[in-house]
DNA sequence: AATTCAAACCATTTTATACCACTAATTTAA
DNA sequence: TTAAATTAGTGGTATAAAATGGTTTGAATT
């Protein structure tokens, strides 16, 4: 089984705000949370909106954000103003939620308005986690990003990128 | 594990101080007080309002309290003037206040003074503990963080802070 | 005895969760 | 290769839980 979030692919919103979750991602999560125990925690995933400078929604399974908890705190000293920023931005913009018996998730109203969602939600696999996004900004960024390299270098495929 | 106070709300508060506490802290801070003990405790949490440097409060399981506790004991003599300090800010400026049979607390008039709360409470999740803001505070406050790492470093994703 | 404040109780609105049903797509097995 | 079975995605409804407002009781204070 790939452990890995990928490929795209949109998804209807009710009003009540709910959301399939694709059901590959599903398997990923519930896989990776029963790394971590708690039967009860095992159909949680945690969604970050963090602040003003993003726009879409990141989502990650527990093992994921508990490794970014544990980064945060062993190397920035609590009450430094790094630390705050990012306990604020990975935990205070954050919520976690259920995946329920039918394989959605339901998200607050205030998240969806922060990330400008609705009837229909892009989810973008990326790897160790998977991003939720408005459909116009979704393929905005991706015009972004295929314009980002185009100009300074000719890229023919990106793989040389990683020499 | 999901102990990790996350997010962010706004609760009514009423006349008499009383508050609902979200009902996910909720259920973290009696799961941490389990740990210490004695069933009276169960369902008390510990709120430090702290001195003028500080305008929201500060909100902690017991199990917290206590570690808070023995630090200051084991690392500063009786006498020395940061161990008042700290008592003083810990211990002096802070109560330990009920959940109530609605999941509410009672918050006395000095504390609602001291942190300028009004009919409108927001909560913040950050990690270990959570925080009660004035609304008008909070959002000033956001925006300061926002603010701190705009301009010295372009961060796209926080995420590089890590690094 | 009157006043104040906290605690308990009760009721309503809202929101989240569970439950059920349908369709479409995909997989499995005959 | 078709029919049956399963799984995915979606919508609606019923139920439970959360948030909050109000009233009453009880203890402590003046």
């Amino acid at each position: 089984m790939l452990t890995i979030f990928r490929g795209e692919s949109t998804h209807k919103m009710d009003q009540k705000g709910r959301v399939s979750i694709p059901a590959d991602y599903r398997r990923i999560i519930i896989e990776e949370n029963a790394k971590v125990g708690k039967e009860l925690d095992q159909n949680t995933l945690v969604i970050v909106f963090g602040d003003n400078r993003q726009s879409h929604l990141e989502c990650y399974p527990l093992t994921l954000s508990r490794e970014i908890h544990e980064n945060i705190k062993s190397k920035f000293p609590r009450g430094t103003p790094k630390r705050e920023f990012l306990d604020n931005f990975f935990e205070t913009k954050s919520i976690a939620v259920q995946i329920d018996p039918n394989g959605r998730m339901l998200l607050p109203q205030h998240v969806r308005t922060k990330a400008e969602l609705g009837s229909n939600v892009c989810f973008a696999g990326k790897g160790e986690s998977f991003q939720m996004w408005n459909p116009e900004k979704y393929s905005q960024r991706q015009k972004e990003l295929e314009a980002m390299f185009r100009d300074e270098e000719i890229i023919s495929n990106p793989l040389v990128l990683l020499e």
